[in-house]
DNA sequence: GTGAAAGCGCTAACAT
DNA sequence: ATGTTAGCGCTTTCAC
């Protein structure tokens, strides 16, 4: 078969338990001796046998990756990427990573991924909304649990997320450096946190700047935050007399629609009507003009998680709460100075 | 700890080997011993360590899946549906999946994956276009390969392929059969063995009709198959004072920019002229009209592949070759009647 | 600081 | 058909 221990032991001169001692960095070893078993590590191109190892000291150093499944084969690879993220940074600390989805229905009964059954994993990390069953699963096993862009209604838990309302707040902030005053927010899916922090972070902007929260310029009123109902929602605010100089639409899809009516309506953009959008996804350049927006790191979120996992696992520490990763304005030509506006 | 085969053993009054016998499905055992252990198992809800056994059988039961990591995150989840089909059959056969990028220019001295390194796969599934130093490294680690959507340019192999040239007859024989006798194909990287494989398949729709192939309908001397190159190839195509009532895109891109440069010159989709494409990527819905594809099974052939993988490593039967996935036919509204037909 | 030895939970000859 | 036993490659007390 391939080099063990023994192989490296028996070129070193010296009994497993030292190799051993040397890989694992325990307890204090001659330096001398430290470096003949390195040597002979190199020299035999040892790695350790994971199996073994695990089967001896009783941690999997796998790592459980849970999404649901429509949300991983969406058009939009953002938990392709916050995955991305993890894995790489998994190298890092030899993890490996268990990959699987369940369906977003899932429930008690359903079928339940094997590195859980098999207790093969430390810890597992959830992306996106989780169905609740499978939750309280991974809780009755006792694992630690890191949550993505996500957090389950009941229950104190650690959770990633991009920083919204930073986002937002920097997006009309933007805007209103370039002169802008009649500031309208698009939005949508009012029951979504992230919808929520983009909200407060408009709020915000506004208040800072001792603007007033004009309501009718607040369109949020779909329950879905699509291309399709960027466009309705733009409609239902023009419907309404109202006279915007820009617009802060709540993510990218929304911004895409919203531009769709603006364009049909001959407004143009930036000229007419500045627009920043939310996500930064990969559609945006190619729009005409590209669009200006916040652009999320999504692979940094993965790697924020892993590591926080890894400290929890590693150094005990349970620190609970919520980990926001910083977000950041991407100026592209879809925002411009407000007409008449010469300060 | 947790329950073991000792504790089976113990609870069913049986040797450790005959409850080992029993999990593994080798040798007869008389049908009531089996039962009073697969009792015991249920009782005690007894999973095998997956380790020990690894440790013991000298197999991993892990495969790695290989991706280059901007084939991965593209807009387009192809690859993520392939990799999904891969881990969702994987379960079935108690497999895990280890998933890991590479960069798209990796050379020797560049990272290896750790499970390989470790050796800690019994095989290994690469999908996509991955570097020729990496599949070197994999031949000499003498694991067994399985492609998708690729195959490296020496050596012979397994791969697994959706079927081109099948798709593009049908979807050929679709516009001929509403009458068209005048169908221009749009192609372009004519290195691609995806575009070869279209581009025989409109040849030898025509052929089976006996409709000449007419080289001024065909335009395929983009680089690039993208929405852009679709668009400026219709300029070309029509530049040339050609008059087709049908179009063959060799794939939705350049469906999508050839019917923007269709709409910008005033031709009616499907009253002028009928379009078809390929792939059924998601926004094809969105497309005014909807467009009419050859839809491509991509969590089949990731299936398929992980299928092909566990012959190979069970019965041993390395079966070389390619396994051409079929495709199918999507009819939405772009395709009509040809104008003056009456058959 | 280093070595000897006892497992970790299972499989796979080899006996019976 | 079933039991006995020797490992698989490593970690981890416990001596020295």
């Amino acid at each position: 078969m391939s080099v063990t221990i023994k192989d490296v032991a028996k070129k070193a001169g010296v009994s497993l338990s030292t190799v051993s001692l040397v890989i694992n960095r325990k307890s204090h070893i001659a330096p001398e001796t430290r470096k003949r078993v390195e040597d002979a590590i190199a020299e035999l191109n040892y790695y350790p046998s994971r199996t073994a190892r695990v089967l001896a000291s009783k941690k999997t150093s796998n790592l459980g990756f849970i999404l649901s499944d429509d949300h991983f084969s969406r058009a939009e690879p953002f938990y392709t990427k916050v995955f991305l993220g993890a894995e790489f940074e998994a190298r890092q600390f030899h993890y490996y990573i268990l990959l699987t989805t369940v369906p977003k229905n899932f429930r008690e009964g359903s079928h339940i991924p094997r590195f859980l059954l098999e207790r093969n994993v430390d810890g597992v990390i959830m992306a996106g909304h989780v169905p609740q069953a499978l939750v309280d699963y991974v809780q009755n096993l006792e694992l630690p649990i890191i949550f993505i862009d996500y957090s389950p209604g009941r229950g104190r838990f650690t959770s990633v997320f991009m920083d919204n309302e930073g986002g937002a707040c920097a997006a009309v902030n933007h805007l209103i450096q370039l002169g802008h005053k009649e500031i309208a927010f698009l939005g949508g899916d009012k029951s979504h946190p992230s919808m929520i922090g983009r909200f407060q972070g408009y709020q915000r902007a506004l208040q800072e700047h001792n603007l007033p929260l004009v309501p009718i310029l607040v369109e949020d009123d779909d329950p879905e935050t699509t291309l399709e109902s960027g466009y309705s929602a733009a409609e239902r605010l023009f419907k309404r007399g109202v006279q915007p100089t820009a617009i802060f639409a709540c993510n990218d899809a929304m911004a895409t629609g919203c531009m769709k009516y603006l364009k049909e309506n001959n407004l143009k953009i930036p000229e007419d009507i500045s627009i920043v959008g939310f996500d930064d996804i990969e559609q945006d350049v190619l729009l005409d003009p590209p669009l200006t927006t916040i652009r999320v790191q999504k692979e940094e979120m993965g790697a924020v998680a892993l590591r926080r996992m890894v400290e929890m696992l590693e150094k005990k520490s349970s620190l609970i709460g919520q980990v926001l990763v910083p977000v950041e304005l991407v100026v592209r030509k879809s925002t411009a100075r407000a007409a008449g506006d010469r300060s």
